[in-house]
DNA sequence: CTTCCCTGCTCGTCTATACGAGTATGCCTC
DNA sequence: GAGGCATACTCGTATAGACGAGCAGGGAAG
């Protein structure tokens, strides 16, 4: 049980009505603020917070539960409590889906991650016809059943969004769109091939914090929020021709847009 | 002690791995998901859930954390523990920023809730000159001072969203863009008079948990994330005249975005 | 009828203890 | 040296109890 580094850590005051568990998340905090404890750096064990402040095990604990919820500190069975890192945020440019990009044999996420030097796999790929829900036909127009093509993305091993696009089935039907592999360019130079020129995409961005099945399949630490994103594909003639429900790990993703001032 | 509502809640699988603290979890999320108890409505107490499930108050009050961190409860000093209503949510078009919308007398904030029927406020008004950051410097180029204008928007007495603008000190100063109220149309009616023509905005979205000051400025209750926003003007001389950057309670706004296909 | 207080509910904070389970390390055995 | 085990650390889960503080309702006092 060696003592804590010196000056790293505060003492409580005793005078202050500010709740015990507190003042050591904010003592904590200052501390993972200001560099004392780095990125990835193991935090003083739980005895020791114990030992340094004079509290009760359940106080140091229910300090530490703030600093987790604020997304601050990741704790690892049997191993400590340690500073959680930052990882590599993605950039998703408004550029992403201009037609230029398309050319390639390869997918968008696939080129954009080993343009950045990222190892991207795509799995759990499903693809299958379902009834549409009231949320996907007030977006496709009263397409009754729709062609949904699930896929979870991973970069370096991590996964980072998995998305949902629903097409209307009179138009995905029997065409490359309905196989696992859509082929170059994916099911944007199908639809196009098919005489679906694409006009534009309106996207609607929310955040909240993930329900259970999220935290799973996005493997998300505590105190991560996700980023849900739904787009809608229009073709030249004002048809929807494509909804896209994406869920993203909120630390992994910067989104970038740009407006004209017109 | 009433005893609870028959069939609202199940009972405890003691075969099960789960800790006894996520099975209740799971058993509260899935009555409140399932509508069994509605937004807004009360929980049956710690004490009564302690009752039903035969197990600590220790152990009741970790599933209610869970349940709070995932911004599904709020929990109220003296009264209970309540579902989470769900407010209701502003939508920021992509539009907003459109030259047509700035030749009306009050701001776009403003004109946009009215028309909601709602109830804007504007406060914390603060102009000052300060020293640029490295962050803002990057965005605007090397202005090493900038004007800063803070301000803080509510909606029916509720916070919402808070924004600083950073702009040249040697643009704005002595200009009416330095005075606390920027005239009809805001500071980009004013740039353009100016002679800063604008020509489009950058968007940098993100999203994650708030930090402690964050949460008193928009009394944010545990389990909601802000949308980090940086919006960059350009005029059409590619010049960057400003930087804002937006603090906004996640579970009061979704954008929306057009993207072109082009 | 109004005011005030008391009582009993609610959640908030904190202590002390116990055992289990995952991880790392070092020693002992083979 | 390699493998395996013991041990000592880590955090995870759960119990039982205590007191405090905010809130609401009923009843007593004016």
């Amino acid at each position: 049980m060696a003592a804590l580094p010196a000056g790293v850590l505060g003492t409580l005051d005793p005078t202050s009505d500010r709740a015990v568990f507190r003042q050591i998340a904010d003592q904590l905090r200052e501390a993972i603020d200001k560099g004392r404890f780095k990125e990835g750096a193991k935090l003083p064990s739980e005895s020791e917070l114990v030992d340094h402040f004079g509290v009760s095990r359940m106080t140091v604990r229910n300090a530490l539960s703030i600093l987790q919820s604020e997304g601050l500190i990741s704790s690892e069975h049997g191993k400590g409590v340690f500073v959680r890192p930052r990882p590599p945020v993605r950039r998703l440019a408004s550029d992403r889906f201009a037609r230029r990009h398309r050319d390639q044999g390869k997918s968008a996420f696939t080129v954009e991650a080993e343009a950045a030097g990222s190892r991207p796999e795509v799995d759990s790929l499903e693809v299958k016809e379902e009834r549409s829900t009231p949320e996907i036909s007030a977006r496709l127009g009263s397409a009754r059943k729709v062609l949904a093509r699930r896929r979870r993305y991973l970069l370096d091993g991590r996964p980072v969004e998995f998305a949902t696009s629903y097409l209307p089935l009179d138009l995905a039907r029997g065409t490359q769109i309905a196989e696992p592999n859509p082929g170059p360019g994916g099911i944007y130079a199908r639809l196009e091939e098919l005489g679906h020129r694409l006009d534009h995409f309106d996207e609607e961005v929310r955040a909240r914090m993930p329900s259970p099945g999220e935290v799973k399949a996005l493997r998300l630490s505590s105190g991560v929020p996700v980023i849900h994103l739904v787009r809608t594909a229009y073709d030249t003639e004002g048809r929807a021709v494509e909804v896209c429900d994406t869920v993203m790990a909120a630390d992994a993703y910067v989104l970038a847009y740009q407006l004209p001032a017109t």
